[in-house]
DNA sequence: GGTTTGTTCAAAT
DNA sequence: TGAACAAACC
């Protein structure tokens, strides 16, 4: 979901591009946005849990557009989703409760017979499992594509390994459809990437350097940015009633201090402002610049950036809004893709088997997991090896031309012939291979089985005490705020940000469209060319 | 009149 | 789930 309506906000930033600009470029791809318009194709199936090859069909998609990169020459770095954090989980429920409803409709619809408007309703209820994650993770190891799952949220990991060299594993851009990694204050982000490769794209230094552009950024450091997007609504926070991007761009551009526009908002919109507000907003602040990352250097758990003693000691020592904090190897392991860091188990491996190790989650034993575990973890081998170990690469590799082939489904015959003569794989073989994990629910729970610990160890007066000291406005501050009001009021209204489209606007629209038609057939044809030279 | 909020429709093949 | 549009609100 990310921040409302930014997207749209900063659409004089926003540039149509091609992905080949990144050539020779490392870019990192957020997994789950592709998983899930991969799983869209194929949604009744995966809910159904069908026999047969559609229900792995999101495959397809998602190595169409990596062969996509590789073919314009870019490194892809996937990242996938790790735990959810504390802090998301009421938008997390929210979406679980809502695609169960559309889950029990389309069932219904089924029964009925009326299989069109079940197919819709499963498109509703499709979600991203981690075995789905898992799956596509095994055909990443195979086809040497580098990932990498996040302790927590991917696009903190994304923003992180946008910050790093390329020597230490860095990366120039991401390719995402979520508008918070511009909070996370990632510097390069193409969204809405297509499967000719044609996007959009935000360059986070244009937005805070552009002086001819409204709205204007020139006065905004990245902490500003993420406050007003915290103002305006982010899956960590909802925004005060009536207060939307347009409002919380305002108020913190005309006092280029977060702490001053929240005391403003607190005098405006007090009564519709929860209690906890003001805490809500530090921690949805800490958690865009000091989210727990996963580092691959220190094969450890870290923070985006480190976490000044001053704001350590605001937030009480506790940082469980973060996500807990978690011992090197098990971070290592989830990074790996060898550990679902929904439910701590491993992955298993082997289809036939239904035993699988499974880690302590008590937090207390984090810090020292029972060596056994610990080290099977590290040093097992990689579950594609073990499925694949008595089959040759080179049959891997035409495996995954055979998937890529049949996206194109005009194609197929030809493809299917070439394959033929490359590997006698039938259709059946590629069926075993990918079903890995199903036999076993992986369900992931939605909450974190270490974070209930620390709530309720927490002093229930302290926690009280935090949130009176947060959410108090001093007389001073009274006077302050009643001297700033009318500026505010001024800065509101004598310069108001519109963000409907004129009808010039609607024209370059037009004609841009007509362009990229005839850039999409050009791209199209390379796009199929690459196929078939693949195999 | 401008902004927020609610509703509808398309997405992938 | 996001984008576009319509209605409601201030």
């Amino acid at each position: 979901m990310g921040i409302k309506d930014l997207l749209r906000f900063l659409k004089p930033y926003i540039k149509p591009i091609h992905i080949k600009k990144y050539a020779g470029k490392r870019v990192g791809i957020d997994a789950y946005s592709w998983l899930h318009k991969g799983a869209y194709s194929c949604s009744m199936e995966i809910c159904l849990n069908m026999e047969g090859h559609k229900k792995f069909q999101y495959l397809n998609y998602f190595m169409h557009r990596i062969n996509l990169l590789r073919h314009y020459k870019i490194t892809p770095v996937v990242v996938f989703d790790g735990g959810n954090i504390p802090c998301k989980d009421a938008t997390g429920l929210e979406r679980d409760r809502r695609r169960e409803v559309s889950r029990g409709l389309a069932m219904d619809k089924l029964k009925e017979g009326n299989v069109n408007a079940a197919s819709e309703l499963f498109q509703r209820a499709v979600s991203i499992t981690p075995s789905m994650a898992h799956q596509l993770i095994q055909i990443l190891r195979s086809e040497d594509i580098e990932f990498v799952v996040a302790p927590y949220e991917a696009d903190a990991q994304l923003a992180y390994l946008s910050s790093l060299e390329v020597d230490n594993g860095g990366i120039v851009a991401v390719v995402s459809e979520d508008s918070d990694l511009l909070a996370y204050g990632c510097p390069a982000i193409v969204f809405k990437m297509d499967r000719y490769g044609n996007g959009e794209e935000i360059v986070l230094n244009k937005i805070f350097e552009s002086s001819d552009h409204v709205p204007s950024f020139r006065h905004f450091d990245i902490e500003l940015f993420a406050g007003m997007c915290v103002m305006a609504g982010c899956d960590f926070l909802p925004s005060v009633p009536g207060i939307g991007i347009v409002k919380a761009y305002s108020l913190v551009s005309k006092y280029r201090n977060l702490d001053r526009a929240l005391s403003v908002l607190k005098f405006e919109k007090g009564n519709q402002m929860p209690e906890d507000y003001l805490k809500s907003f530090r921690e949805a602040m800490a958690v865009f610049q000091h989210a727990r990352i996963y580092d691959a250097d220190s094969k450890s758990l870290k923070h985006i950036k480190p976490l000044p003693e001053k704001l350590l000691q605001s937030l009480d020592q506790d940082l469980d809004f973060l996500g807990p904090e978690m011992p090197p190897s098990m971070a290592a392991a989830i990074a790996k893709g060898d550990l679902d860091p929904s439910t701590m188990e491993a992955f298993d491996h082997c289809p036939s088997s239904t035993t699988y190790l499974k880690f302590s989650m008590k937090f207390q034993t984090c810090d020292q997991l029972p060596r056994q575990e610990a080290t099977a973890i590290s040093t097992e081998e990689t579950c594609f090896s073990i499925i694949s170990s008595h089959k040759a690469r080179k049959e891997r590799t035409a495996e995954m031309g055979w998937i890529a082939m049949l996206e194109e489904g005009k194609y197929s015959n030809e493809a299917m012939k070439l394959e033929k003569l490359v590997s006698p794989l039938s259709t059946q073989s590629i069926e075993e291979s990918t079903k890995i994990t199903d036999e076993i629910s992986l369900k992931a729970p939605d909450n974190n089985p270490f974070r209930k610990r620390k709530l309720a160890e927490l002093e229930l007066d302290q926690l009280e005490n935090v949130t009176e000291q947060l959410s108090v406005v001093t007389e001073a501050e009274k006077m302050e705020i009643s001297w700033v009001k009318t500026e505010s009021q001024e800065s509101v209204d004598s310069k108001p940000i519109k963000m409907m489209m004129t009808d010039g606007k609607k024209r370059a629209k037009s004609e841009k469209l007509k362009r990229d038609n005839c850039l999409n057939s050009e791209n199209k044809k390379s796009s199929i060319l690459n196929f078939f030279c693949r195999v």
